[in-house]
DNA sequence: TTAAAAACATACCCATTAGTATCTTTTTGT
DNA sequence: ACAAAAAGATACTAATGGGTATGTTTTTAA
């Protein structure tokens, strides 16, 4: 096999592992020996890939999460600029929530679970995740402008303050769900926020 | 002084130097030692008045972050039974929100935090942190339907669902907040929260 | 006053973890 | 085929942290 190319499958491999395990086990409680354990690889082949722990986990950042809240959140928003806005925030919101997994449920949002761990402890951490919100907010605003035009959302809502507040609501509702056994909250949450879209 | 007075205001002091510890450093990067070391104790005092961090932890949560919310969130809805519930509302989550010190925005809700650190790590902190959740949802539920018989909110309002979501919103700007080093969000947040609120 | 119990201190054990130095194996270009 | 470079392995260091064993000091009760 080319170098170059198993050089890249590797530092993949490392990226995808790692994202696995800092969503499961969080980012503090992931080393890198069980990183490259469950690739079976060494600390030393790891070292070889990423300069150190805050690299690795800008790359995950950078390449996972990213393209996580992309496919899920915002591409959708791009895709379908046909679809009635508050139909797709519903789709976006509601029933994106309730396909989760019983154990995405339980382990909650991975970027609002970034965001808490490692948000706040160095600029690079709190940069490119506020990147990635800031996408998404950006999608929504364009989504809410967008249902303005067609008539289907009132001119006096502010859509910059609405999706920063749909956003908080969604990474909020993941966060509480940690500590509850089944899903009740987040039917509640979806009522109440079906509501809230039906308002705007 | 008499031993069990002293005891009990070294386990106080202990006590209230861990949340502050807990809140500005994290539960896990805070060590014992460093609690010891705060009030100008031993590890080996420590484990004298706790038998391990858990219980640490525990009594954290039951007095300190117990209270906290019920002095700011809960006890206003109980005892200011004739105001406005619309009013009331904006004063509990807008008013206060605005009132937080600069440290206390970077550094999010110390209940919030506490459930993304350890909400999933051990039945005993997913119940006690639950159960505060549940009484500030349960006074929330109290003022909606306390305005739904005053006139002022909608009956086709879900009280239980809008409060979980309420709460959802508030917790989750205040962990995006994290990720800022200005109010922006926290203003476009509370210009949404007021029209939810006026939509009830 | 004195022996106990409580409060606190000292010194340790063991596990974990980020990171490094150095070695061996594999791949590559010539 | 062979030297260089990349990939990966081994073995370490230094720091941290939860917890324990055992010591000393202070307080209490009789």
């Amino acid at each position: 096999m080319k170098q170059e190319l198993k050089s890249e499958i590797t530092q993949a491999n490392i990226i995808n592992t790692a994202f696995n395990l800092f969503y499961q086990n969080g980012f503090k409680n992931t080393s890198i020996d069980k990183i490259a354990a469950e690739l079976q690889l060494t600390k030393g082949a790891f070292y070889h890939h990423f300069k150190n722990k805050r690299e690795l986990a800008t790359a995950v950042i950078q390449q996972k999460l990213r393209a996580r809240i992309a496919v899920g959140m915002i591409q959708p928003i791009y895709d379908k600029p046909n679809m009635k806005a508050k139909e797709l925030l519903k789709e976006l919101f509601v029933n994106r929530i309730s396909s989760f997994s019983a154990i995405e449920k339980s382990l909650g949002c991975p970027l609002n679970n970034l965001i808490h761990e490692i948000g706040g402890l160095e600029n690079i951490y709190q940069h490119t995740l506020r990147t990635i919100v800031e996408d998404w907010k950006q999608a929504l605003y364009t989504l809410l402008e967008r249902g303005k035009i067609n008539g289907e959302i009132q001119t006096a809502t502010d859509s910059k303050a609405t999706a920063i507040y749909l956003i908080s609501a969604f990474e909020g509702i993941r966060g509480l769900r940690k500590l509850y056994d089944n899903d009740i909250i987040i039917t509640q949450y979806c009522n109440a926020l079906e509501t809230h879209i039906n308002h705007l």
